[in-house]
DNA sequence: ATACTATATTTGTCATAACAATAATTGTTA
DNA sequence: TAACAATTATTGTTATGACAAATATAGTAT
């Protein structure tokens, strides 16, 4: 029964990292779903980041973020604007206020990644890297 | 920056097989926390399982497995009874029904589990096995 | 232009999750 | 034994998620 050992050992693996990112963020106020959103935004780099493209970019994927949206927006991390190009679509922007948020986050996302992956060596780092990138690639 | 990469990949597969197993139970009406729980009681075969321990066996943990069983009782796949030896725990059992729509679940799973992890030879599933199992035995 | 279909997002509703507070029982100590 | 702390589970409340239906705009064909 292989296959189910490396099933539940993805899940499982993928769930502490999840963890640990997500109780890293809490002080921020973020959840990983909202900090994972305003890290796309930041990586759009000014340029139009419709909704639907900002889904597909997201780790875990969900129906739901035109409201994610909405709290970040409350929060005044982010803003909306009808694209002029399209009135169907509504381009999304990174605030000042988060990119400095991000900001503050990012060395402490670097120390509590880099934790994650302690136990491993360079060199099994990229294997492990390797093997994940060609389980997915099978879609 | 390959910490990072990692990190992502991880939570990447992970919810990759989360949401493949999730869509392959839903016909059967369990979600896979419920799932999970389920299987976690079969494995006990009859012996006490306390909400405390169940919880520490789920892929997921989860700050609500109370009423995570209370679903799986209205159900009528487990059943709860109070521990004779200590009052405060509650021993959890799966029924019968339970275990039936366990077992007609069983080669549905098999298949999906080894669906995903079809893009790896079983060298590289050994070896990513192995690179996971060192992972999180940081903790 | 009108009707029809496709695309993009939002909203309604209900289920599930997170987190803190409470309740019940047990263990321990004065 | 009475008081206090620790353990185990449940519950209240609020936030978030899933899924389907609704809205708005755009593209296409008659």
């Amino acid at each position: 029964m292989k296959s189910r050992d490396v099933v539940v050992g993805l899940m499982r693996s993928g769930n502490l990292a999840y963890d640990q990112i997500h109780s890293m963020l809490q002080p921020f106020g973020l959840t990983l779903q909202q900090f994972n959103v305003l890290r796309i935004l930041r990586g759009r780099n000014g340029s139009a980041a419709c909704l639907e493209s900002v889904t597909n970019d997201m780790i875990q994927r969900m129906s739901n973020t035109s409201r994610l949206v909405d709290r970040l927006i409350e929060k005044g991390l982010a803003r909306r604007e009808i694209c002029a190009q399209n009135r169907r679509k509504v381009d999304i922007f990174i605030t000042q206020k988060g990119n400095n948020l991000l900001q503050d986050i990012d060395p402490v996302l670097d120390a509590t990644e880099e934790e994650i992956t302690s136990s491993l060596s360079k060199k099994e780092m990229e294997h492990l890297l390797l093997l994940l990138t060609k389980l997915k690639s099978k879609h």
